[in-house]
DNA sequence: CTGCATGCAAAAACTTTGCACCGCC
DNA sequence: GGCGGTGCAAAGTTTTTGCATGCAG
């Protein structure tokens, strides 16, 4: 049974309203402004249970701490090999990428998760 | 200036002749058949560096420690939610996706990595 | 009240690093 | 010989967990 919590509640808001995909750590230090108190390891269980749920995301890019998104919809994402920032990025023409994987497997696919990276525009020499 | 190193020949090796995408613990272990005093650092350091080469990958796949592929030619990679393990998966059609990708896009898309999720054919329920 | 969620702190898990010595070039 | 690589151990980083207390149902 899933009870309600306000620090829940407020970690999933804060995401919803950051399009840079923030660290636990990030997220932490914005939750202490409403919740002084609040513990790194209240964010943690938070982002777990809500990446578990569905409502956001979890997104591994290889350099540094996990990063969380709150944007549910389907969509790509970039990292700069050079500043490691974390883009969105809306990439067309991917949608039926489970059907292609799935072809020749005789597993499931349930989801997927697609990293691109580079340069991004403020890095780039241009 | 490279130098060439038994250990780092050993590790490059012995990712060839493995495909389930050891972690950098599982290579130690393997490592210390043939190299009996080699430690984890060198280890990570020679996995780091060799990535950086571009001579094997490192996959971050979101659940444990990072794991190393020998492989480099492209390919995509399956993760099981139950089992936890990593396959390989040839899809084909997918070559074009870092055009697809940069094509509203300023900076440079210069790779990528696609994870799938699902359940392993030996987790699948049929 | 009952039990899940929290805060706090300790610990676990994973990875990197400093330093003295070793071995490739 | 000179310098990069190694082994060892310590430390750094990131994440999880145990436990007493707090709060939602």
């Amino acid at each position: 049974m899933l009870k309600y919590s306000r620090q829940r509640e407020a970690i999933k808001n804060f995401l919803l309203q950051r399009y840079d995909h923030p660290t636990a750590e990030t997220v932490y230090t914005n939750m202490k402004e409403d919740f002084p108190n609040i513990s790194l390891g209240t964010v943690y269980r938070n982002l777990s249970l809500l990446a578990e749920l569905g409502e956001i995301q979890k997104l591994s890019t290889g350099f540094g701490p996990d990063r969380f998104d709150g944007n549910t919809a389907p969509h790509y994402h970039f990292i700069c090999n050079s500043c490691g920032c974390v883009l969105d990025l809306e990439v067309g023409g991917l949608d039926h990428i489970n059907i292609l994987a799935g072809q020749d497997f005789d597993g499931e696919i349930e989801g997927h998760q697609v990293y691109f990276y580079g340069k991004c525009p403020n890095c780039s020499p241009s």
